[in-house]
DNA sequence: GAGGCAAAATTCGTATACAATCTTTGGCGA
DNA sequence: TCGCCAAAGATTGTATACGAATTTTGCCTC
């Protein structure tokens, strides 16, 4: 399956794209495993250019990699999930103050435009694509704050918060329809970066407490469960 | 040159590793270019090999891959040293402090040891690796303080602090014998979590006050200035 | 029929071949 | 002599081949 200069076959980081996305939107799920060749053959390029594009995303932390074994999706444990917020809440109130400082109306207007697809996301039932906007909203919060670097960390743990949700959401099928993001709008349009910092700080808070971390972290067998269910 | 199964010839981490040491001590120095033919070539193994090194290197933000020109060590802007400076001020002093509350005797053994060999290092004028270690006393706090997910990111923070200092660092000769690892141990020592965190926040500032992060950030051409110099 | 072992099939790991791109160099013309 | 263009050389990008490890399957024994 030679392809030279083809441009219809992906690069190493569409597929990376490609596959986050997916993760994201929670069309693939934690423990899923991802076959060299099977990824290969439905974007059509070689075992090279999709072990680029997994180990890419091994390093993001949303696969895990084993040896000889192959890639599958990453199933944070307890742990990881808390840490996961922990270092968001380092992160971000402070970076959602930072972005206050420097909001221009155009960004208020990404912004909200970006509210307004979740909430139609919401409506329409799409919770994988509300959930993927929601994340991307967060990050858009830090490159408004002009924090490349910063964005860079938060892009990998909203990332993984994605499949944190996946794993431990509390209900499954209640509708997160927080006024979160529509209050941290005004904080932002005022310029208003306490309030933006507190915002951000609680509304970390919030989706915490609606996860379910105390239980046993380690799922025995998710097959057995199936069957015995 | 194939070389299946012989223990002598490393795996991609172990040439990520040796790359990344040799990036902390200052023996590779920013701008450099490392090719896939010489490194495999250094190291007995093939580019395919090489070059999963490299990208690993590359998205811990140490090396600049650039497509169809090769793997580069980056040479971060002031924008980006002030970046990675922001973000260790918003992760490390919370980290010590959790450091604070958890460290055994076991580990201050081994932070000892770690501040002994600085010394030792600093005393023989072997400045590169008093400098890889200083890092790694940050890295080693934020083990202390059990948090994997920041663990890793102060570790992309440090490696990239030593690609800063080497490009902005105010007095080239001057020794580092800083007192800042010796207090935060004593900190550590005593359970002491406000003070581990005073003295980490200090400590960075401290370390960014030392960089001349003021002028043009983008060099003009390295031969030119040595051929007129 | 259950357990265990061995062979087959699948899948990953690495080397290598060749294509594409970039860089350098040589030559030509103004 | 300077500048430009083309060809040669060097380096990276991708596909493929084959070895190694794992997983599965089938068979044999108890």
């Amino acid at each position: 399956m030679k392809r030279i200069n083809n441009p219809t076959s992906p690069s190493a980081e569409a597929i990376a794209t490609a596959l986050t996305e997916a993760v994201h939107e929670h069309r693939v799920l934690p423990g899923m495993k991802l076959s060299e060749d099977e990824v290969g053959e439905i974007f059509g390029v070689s075992r090279t250019v999709v072990r680029q594009a997994l180990r890419t995303l091994g390093h993001e932390g949303l696969l895990t990699i084993e040896r000889n074994r192959g890639a599958f999706v990453a199933k944070p444990s307890t742990k990881e999930a808390r840490e996961v917020f922990e270092a968001r809440a380092l992160l971000e109130p402070q970076t959602a103050r930072s972005a206050a400082e420097r909001t221009t109306p155009k960004d208020i207007e990404i912004l909200r435009r970006h509210i307004e697809e979740e909430h139609a996301a919401v409506a329409a039932g799409k919770s994988g694509l509300a959930l993927k906007l929601s994340g991307e909203f967060h990050i858009e919060i830090a490159r408004i704050a002009n924090q490349q670097t910063i964005e860079t960390f938060i892009r990998q743990l909203v990332s993984r918060s994605s499949l944190v949700i996946a794993l431990y959401w509390r209900r499954r099928n209640a509708l997160c329809e927080s006024h979160a993001h529509h209050a941290l709008l005004k904080a932002l349009g005022e310029q208003d970066s306490d309030t933006a910092e507190q915002l951000m700080k609680g509304h970390l808070l919030d989706l915490v407490s609606q996860l379910d971390l105390s239980p046993q972290p380690d799922e025995p067998h998710s097959l057995r469960d199936a069957l015995l269910a």
